[in-house]
DNA sequence: AAAAAAATAGACAAGGTTGTCTATTTTTTT
DNA sequence: AAAAAAATAGACAACCTTGTCTATTTTTTT
C-alpha cells in the first residue's frame, strides 16, 4: 500500500486529464495524448477507466472535490461574516487568473459533453447546488442589510459568479468579476 | 439573382450548421453530417467555406446578427423605458426555452473552439460588447432609481444575463433568469 | 518464495475525420 | 445559343479516434 515515489497511476491519469480537458477541451483531447503525457500505458488507463466517458466522470468529480475544498479553505480564512461574501469573488478572481481565464470547468464540460453520460450532468448539477447552498449559509450568517432578501442575495451572488466566470473566458480578464464584487459590497 | 424556390446553398449550409453546432457542439458535428442534412454536395460546401473553421466563423457571425435583430425587436416593442430592462430577461428566458436550455451559443462556441481561429474569439467579443453597449443605452434612458450607478446597473444586468444563461444550461430551466429579473426590478 | 495482480509497450481493428479531386449535370451569365 | 460558373455524387488519401488484445516485466499480496 506504500507509494515510495511518483504518483499512483490513477493520479497521474487524472492530473493529466484535468489539465488537458480544461485547456483543450474534452473532445479535442485524445486517449493517446493522455497516456503519453501521463507517461503510462494504454492498458493501465483502461483498467481504471473502462471508457473515455468514465474518465470524464472522474474528471468532473475530481474538480467538484478540489474546487470546494479550496473555496472553503479560502472563506474559512476570512473571519468577518459579512466579509466572507466579497471573498467568494476574490477566490474566483484568483482562480480565473490561475486558470488563465478559461472559465468555469463545469460549464465547459457541460457545454461540450453534458449529454454524453447522465452522470456528467448529475455531478455538475451537484457541484452547482453545493455552491449555491454554501453561499446560502454564508448569506444567512452575514448580517447583511436586507436590501435584498436572503434568497435574493444568494441567487444574485450565485448568478453573478456564473456570469463573471463566463465573462472572464470571453474577455480574458476578471473585470466583470471585480465589478460584481463591488456591487455586492454595495448591496450588503 | 432570383431564387424561385428553396434556399440558396449557402443558407442551407448555415442553417444546418447553426442547428447542429448548437445542439451537438462544433467538434462533434462532422462535415459529412452537415452536407447530408443540408442536402447539398461536399464540393458546394468547400466552395463557400474553405475549411470547417471558416464555417464556424460564419456560424458565429450569423448568430451575432440574428440574436441582436431579435433582441432589438423585442425591446423596441416595450414602450416604457424602465420596463425595457426586465424585458431583456424576458427575451432571454424565451430564447432559452426555445433553445431547450442549451445556454448561450457564443459561450458554447468559445468554450469549445475559442482558440481555433482568432476570428472566432474576436466575433464573440464583438457580440458581447454589442450587448453590453445596448444594455448601457437602455439603462441610461431608463430613469432608474440610482440605487446603483448607470455603469453598475449595466454591469449587473450584463453579468446576470450571462450567469442566468449558464445556469439554464446546467439546470435545464430558467428559474435563475427569472430570479435575476425580479432582483433587477427591485433595483430599478 | 510463490502466486496474483498491475503495469508496460505496442500492434491492431473498425470506424470516423477533414479535405481533394474527377466526371457529370444543372444553372446562370453573357 | 454559347460560354462560364455552380452544384452534384462519390471515390479517395492521409490521418486520427477509441478500444482490444498479446506478450513481457514489474510490483504487490499471501
Amino acid at each position: 500500500m506504500t507509494q515510495p515515489r511518483g504518483q499512483a497511476v490513477v493520479d497521474k491519469i487524472l492530473d493529466t486529464a484535468d489539465k488537458l480537458f480544461y485547456q483543450q477541451g474534452y473532445n479535442l483531447t485524445g486517449i493517446n495524448q493522455i497516456i503519453e503525457e501521463a507517461g503510462i500505458a494504454k492498458g493501465s488507463l483502461y483498467q481504471h477507466f473502462p471508457s473515455k466517458t468514465d474518465l470524464l466522470v472522474g474528471y468532473v468529480e475530481l474538480n467538484h472535490k478540489g474546487w470546494f475544498t479550496r473555496l472553503k479553505a479560502h472563506i474559512d480564512s476570512v473571519t468577518d461574516p459579512k466579509e466572507k461574501l466579497p471573498a467568494i469573488f476574490d477566490h474566483h478572481i484568483g482562480r480565473q487568473e490561475y486558470r488563465e481565464h478559461g472559465g468555469c470547468p463545469f460549464i465547459k464540460a457541460n457545454n461540450e459533453a453534458g449529454m454524453s453520460d447522465p452522470r456528467v450532468l448529475k455531478e455538475i448539477q451537484a457541484a452547482k447546488l453545493h455552491f449555491r447552498n454554501f453561499v446560502g449559509e454564508l448569506v444567512a450568517h452575514s448580517g447583511h442589510r436586507k436590501i435584498l432578501t436572503d434568497k435574493e442575495l444568494t441567487d444574485t451572488i450565485f448568478v453573478l459568479i456564473e456570469g463573471g466566470s463566463a465573462s472572464a473566458s470571453v474577455f480574458k480578464n476578471t473585470s466583470d468579476l471585480q465589478s460584481a464584487k463591488q456591487i455586492i459590497k454595495k448591496l450588503i
